[in-house]
RNA sequence: GGGCUGGUAGCUCAGUUGGUUAGAGCUGCGGACUUUUAAUCCGUAGGUCCCGGGUUCGAGUCCCGGCCGGCCCA
């Protein structure tokens, strides 16, 4: 049943005999809801879906009877249950020659007009009930969703992971950079924040011994809303012991292509259509560019001779010490050398730079404002046609407070950020486990807070306790689902793979 | 936070320099029709023009303020 279902969804014809004899006399009985009513007098075509696709009712007077009538009490969007032989239209259509027909659900109120559905962007957000009836490719979307997460799932089951939940309720900020909501606990009398990651947590789980551990939980971020951020949005984590940062980079490739084949298998109609519109290829080898090495790329591409000139010297921090003295000067023959040139946004990049604290600080925002904005255009796939996503790794130790510090470069982290199409993806390190470093790192943040700086992580006693119990080395990633299904379905925007997603009140 | 843009019937939209009683399609309701696919045809109902002020003989339209969206940027 299910796979005649299923077929209707294409342009297959049917012709009545076949489909008669294949039925063999069979009785069908299905149930879902009205989407389309059409009737020509004696005979009635009605358009009913389900769980599982659409099919056509055929519903002829001379069949029903006296029960015919009761076709006049009923509505677009009335959920029904009907019974019937399987049949063919004379256009083709599998139906259901109906025998019995019946209301289950009254819809009081009408569904959209059939022919611009709901296209009202924030009722559709509101009222997503109605936007999922009316808007069948927004279903897709979330069944793709569910999909990815069930193989994210499967592909860490398989590798020997044990699936955790830890507490979402913290009473101190940690485990990454961002502003927190408040909470308070009554009894006890505790302020608490909603989490913003489960990392330390995850983290103390590898400590106790679990030693491949993830969570895909919900974390909150109290910042403005946007195409890219919703306020509560779902996070995959996972640790790996006796990995390093380079043996995940191997392992996100997997992961994301298996991810994307599953929901290939599983909906290879609405794939096609999401791959079709991709603008990045998973079939090559992702780019890992070393954050300097990026840098001093970018910087060469722009054309600046005096960039060009000291890049030549060294790499990175050539170009920042350069930039140290001399922004202001140069700043405005600098952004005139080259299209390249033109294209950067010096003034933010300037604010941005004046308001670092250390050349780790000024690295990153050398390669934020002059690498991250390109990564699309400069490394594409080998017939050009498509962007590749890249690992941006070995990123300043400044930057990065909760990595572990590359044994021949201490003044770098073995860390690394994925971005696919231009959008970060997900971050990853092998994890810093000398209790010491990681106290030192804590005190600076507490510094930087303490300077004024609103986004800083706090000193977590606990935490350093668990790394002097022994953390074996390991790495750790973390991904935004949402931005995963973002990517994979082809949507441009966070509140289309999100279901409820917060608006202001009505 | 800044720029642009929008809010008119249940839904999707039109509405001229400011000028009669604010329109269309779909949906709804009534009717015709036994193979429709946005069925077709006939009839009919449906409005706090986002809110509050102002200008004017007259405001959906112009001005000011507010509310709520969307897109882009930070």
């Amino acid at each position: 049943m299910r796979a005649l279902v299923e077929h209707t969804r294409t342009d297959a014809k049917y012709a009545e005999e076949t489909v008669k004899k294949v039925a063999e006399g069979a009785i069908f009985h299905v149930h879902g809801r009205v989407i389309a009513l059409r009737s020509t007098g004696g005979l009635t075509f009605i358009r009913l879906r389900d769980r599982t696709g659409e099919i056509q009712l055929l519903i002829s007077e001379a069949v029903m009877g006296a029960e015919y009538t009761n076709l006049e009490a009923l509505d677009i969007g009335d959920i029904i249950d009907a019974e019937g032989l399987l049949t063919a239209s004379k256009r083709g259509e599998l139906s259901i020659e109906t025998t019995r027909l019946g209301l289950v659900t009254k819809a009081y109120r009408p569904l959209p007009e059939k022919w611009h559905g709901l296209t009202d962007v924030e009722t559709r957000y509101r009222q997503r009930y109605v936007d999922l009836i009316a808007n069948p490719e927004v279903s897709d979307v979330f069944r793709a969703r569910s999909l990815m997460v069930k193989g994210l799932r499967t592909i860490l089951d398989g590798d020997g992971f044990l699936e955790v939940e830890t507490p979402l309720l913290h009473s101190i900020i940690g485990g990454a950079v961002a502003r927190p909501f408040h909470t308070h606990h009554n009894t006890l009398d505790m302020d608490l924040f909603l989490r913003i990651a489960p990392e330390l947590y995850l983290k103390r789980l590898v400590v106790g011994g679990f030693e491949r551990v993830y969570e895909i939980g919900r974390c909150f971020r109290n910042e403005g809303i946007s195409t890219r951020h919703n306020p509560e949005f779902t996070m995959l984590e996972f640790y790996r012991a006796y990995a390093t940062y380079e043996d995940l980079m191997d392992f996100i490739e997997v992961l994301l292509r298996g991810v994307d084949s599953m929901v290939q298998q599983a909906m290879p109609h609405a794939h096609t259509k999401w791959v079709a519109s991709r603008s990045f290829t998973l079939e090559e080898p992702f780019v890992r560019l070393p954050m300097a090495d990026g840098v001093a790329r970018a910087a060469k591409a722009t054309q600046i001779p005096d960039w060009i000139a000291c890049v030549d010297k060294g790499s990175g921090p050539g170009l920042v010490a350069l930039l140290k003295d001399h922004f202001l000067d140069n700043i405005k023959e600098w952004s005139k050398a080259s299209p390249r040139a033109k294209a950067i946004d010096w003034g933010n990049f300037r604010k941005g730079f004046e308001k670092c604290d250390n050349d780790g600080e000024r690295l990153f925002c050398c390669y934020e404002y002059l690498v991250e904005p390109l990564l699309v255009q400069d490394y594409r796939s080998a017939d050009g046609t498509k962007s590749l996503p890249v690992f941006v790794k070995d990123y300043p130790f400044e930057t990065s407070p909760l990595a572990r510090r590359n044994d021949a470069r201490p003044d770098l982290v073995d860390r690394f950020e994925i971005f696919v199409d231009g959008r970060e993806l997900g971050n990853g390190f092998s994890e810093l486990n000398d209790p010491e470093d990681q106290a030192a790192r804590f005190r600076e943040q507490v510094d930087k807070k303490a300077r004024g700086v609103e986004e800083t992580m706090d000193y977590d006693a606990d935490y350093i306790r668990a790394l002097e119990h022994g953390m074996p080395p390991a790495a750790g990633f973390g991904m935004g689902v949402e931005r995963l299904v973002m990517l994979l379905t082809s949507t441009p925007s966070i509140r289309d793979v999100i279901l409820f997603p917060l608006l202001r009140p009505s």
